[in-house]
DNA sequence: TATTGTTATACTCTATAACTATA
DNA sequence: TATAGTTATAGAGTATAACAATA
């Protein structure tokens, strides 16, 4: 008897990047309990520190976070001075998110102690298969991030 | 004035595996849903596929599942006739779990559809670099995957 | 007393709908 | 009427504790 689906010799490549992703989030989470900050709110300072500011909701789409739970953590952000929430000039709808100063330090002091755990974690991966992973991985970034389309 | 951390030029490793792993898992789940199975209910198929038969607990640590939810699954597993649930022949306390030729067939129907959907995700990779990707996450698996020290 | 499978419960994360204030 | 932000609520997934049967 011939099967129609011969067993596969390869392993799914969501089974290789599964456990990957885990470990990541979990050095990641070590470090940011470190710093007392949640996973979305070291999120959030990555993103203003790219754009530095805009409208609450923006924001929200831009790291495909919930616009209704985004709330709370911007509010825990501000109580902490990690960034400031102000009207918008002309639509006073809208909120403005900006980072400060204080926010701006944090999330590079948070950004390097994660890459540093990173290199660890991979410290047996030699540099330039490192290097080719980084490079392979920048390459399917775009293919993989749904393309915002807020614009149109 | 000099920063203690300049701006990383480079993204976190965990920023790039993400949405990586929330695409493959989409492309997944739609496979799954089409065959009517769950995550947990497929990987449990492909894990007893390699082991063919282990006692309910087992099966759940070696999957890392709880054994109080992979109770549910086994059972919608067992009612459609995926996999047999018998009393242990030597320890009355344990249900040997075995893996049926639908379940079998099944697993290898629903890899492959899982298997084609991830070649077609990535289908501008030119397949020397693919084979290079596969590699070098095979070579990270070992490093990332809690080792199983249940044998000790 | 410890372990296998089971049930029940609580907790976190997430998704969605309803409300307000502006436009 | 539509939109930005907010609040409240319901759901999925998970983690943990308590229980019955057997060791």
């Amino acid at each position: 008897m011939v099967s129609a689906h011969p067993a596969s010799s390869r392993r799914d490549l969501a089974a290789l990047i599964a456990p990957f992703n885990r470990a990541l989030l979990a050095e990641e989470k070590q470090v940011l309990t470190e710093y007392g900050a949640s996973m979305w709110e070291y999120i959030i300072l990555t993103a203003l520190r790219e754009h530095s500011s805009s409208n609450q909701g923006q924001l929200a789409q831009r790291i495909r976070h919930d616009k209704s739970r985004i709330i709370a953590d911007i509010d825990r952000l501000e109580a902490r001075g990690l960034v400031t929430r102000s009207p918008g000039s002309d639509d006073r709808r809208a909120r403005v998110i900006a980072i400060t100063t204080e926010g701006d330090a944090l999330q590079r002091t948070i950004q390097a102690a994660i890459q540093d755990r990173e290199d660890t974690l991979l410290v047996a991966i030699p540099p330039e298969d490192r290097r080719a992973l980084y490079r392979l991985l920048e390459a399917i970034h775009p293919m993989v991030t749904p393309r915002d389309n807020s614009h149109i």
